[in-house]
DNA sequence: GTTTCAACATACCAATCAGTATGCAGCCAA
DNA sequence: TTGGCTGCATACTGATTGGTATGTTGAAAC
């Protein structure tokens, strides 16, 4: 494999962008991270691999983190935080429903396939096989992570709480009927294979059909 | 871990059941491992432990296999004919396809939450992090599953293009619109946990609920 | 111009683990 | 009773790999 040509992205001016954590080249190898982690697995997936995916060495890797299962959970974190910052604020719309439930989707399918790698990693439950190597060790950072996806799925469940007060959705448990409604679309992350013929139109199409199907699921069929 | 009593089933008089290679000891294996595999995956579940669950040592393990993609393999082929062994029927029986797929979904989540290790370890793409590590040693093995796998889903598409065809379903090739509706009912095994306090009667409403959704999807609403 | 330090690269270690080689007990046939 | 064979257990090896320890370099600071 050719060692890949240096990013060359505007990467001025953003060093003390945060608190001094999060920066560019935790990026890149979060970045790198995910596709290897989505390819082979987590355990399968060599620190020196990742270095080797930005044409550098391990040394560069644990410069800026100081274990996999680190970077693993960077990946978590900028997985949800990107959908949160999608869909968030259409949960927090106004309009009936059904409307914003299907726009939420359709915003939580877009992100998916757009970013497919951070977002196949997180959305699966691979963390399980990260935790059970060292369950004490990492269970803070775990914490974090089951609590930002609380958050997000939480936002769904509101509006579907209020769909099924309005007498639009079937009356179950939201918690309980998220379930499915979320496999319908994160399912996509399992079966999908990025082909080379694929267009923008084919993944606009593929993400509006999938939206349909989850929403005519948790519609109260009207006679 | 304390090690567990021989499992003392009727364990007589299959001897040759087959052509001589899937036994009784092997299914032990294979049992094991899929719960290791469901708990750890592929990677991180040692021939070690293996042996350990069943309370034996690795010479047991590859004394019947003769590695351990070996026994990955035959976890997906007894997943697969398992399924198969439900679902196949009641497809070809006939009735409306409405309620053929909706007999078919059921009888394929109860398979997935009643043998939850097999059925979540062949559910999921689990495939892909072995095939990657050994792709030409494996690749025979590789094409049955996937072959096995595409039958079975055959099933489904064959039953909801009838629906189509018969105005009851909605408009779209089989194939995809097949693909939400194993995700509403497959993700299952990525959120679902066994609790102790769980009856035989959570199952099932559980499971009508899934079927009841993902059949509601493929629906076309009737104004 | 030299001190300092960030940003890496290189070399190395210890642990894990798939797979192999060999030992060994019991059973069955001759 | 012996020879062979099945069904394991035990001992061992080579390869991989997470993590560490130690160089090295370029540039800013003074």
């Amino acid at each position: 494999m050719p060692p890949m040509p240096p990013p060359s992205e505007p990467e001025a001016a953003n060093k003390a962008a945060r608190g001094g954590d999060s920066d560019a080249p935790r990026q890149e190898i979060v970045k790198a991270a995910a596709e290897l982690f989505m390819d082979l697995g987590y355990r399968a997936t060599s620190i020196d691999a990742i270095a080797e995916r930005m044409g550098s060495t391990k040394g560069r890797v644990y410069h800026w983190y100081r274990s996999k299962a680190e970077i693993y959970f960077d990946v978590q974190r900028s997985a949800m935080r990107r959908l949160t910052e999608l869909v968030e604020p259409i949960a927090r719309e106004g309009g009936p429903p059904q409307q914003r439930i299907e726009r939420m989707a359709r915003a939580h399918v877009d992100c998916l396939l757009h970013d497919l790698p951070m977002q196949k990693v997180s959305v699966q439950g691979l963390e399980t096989h990260v935790i059970t190597s060292d369950s004490v060790r990492h269970a803070k950072a775990m914490r974090e992570i089951v609590g930002l996806r609380d958050a997000y799925e939480a936002l769904f469940c509101e509006v579907i709480d209020e769909g099924i007060r309005a007498g639009v959705f079937v009356d179950l448990p939201p918690r309980l009927l998220s379930k499915p409604f979320f496999g319908a679309l994160n399912w996509v992350t399992i079966w999908y294979r990025p082909r080379r013929l694929q267009t923008e139109d084919d993944l606009q199409m593929l993400g509006e059909m999938l939206t349909e199907f989850a929403v005519r699921g948790i519609l109260k069929e009207r006679n």
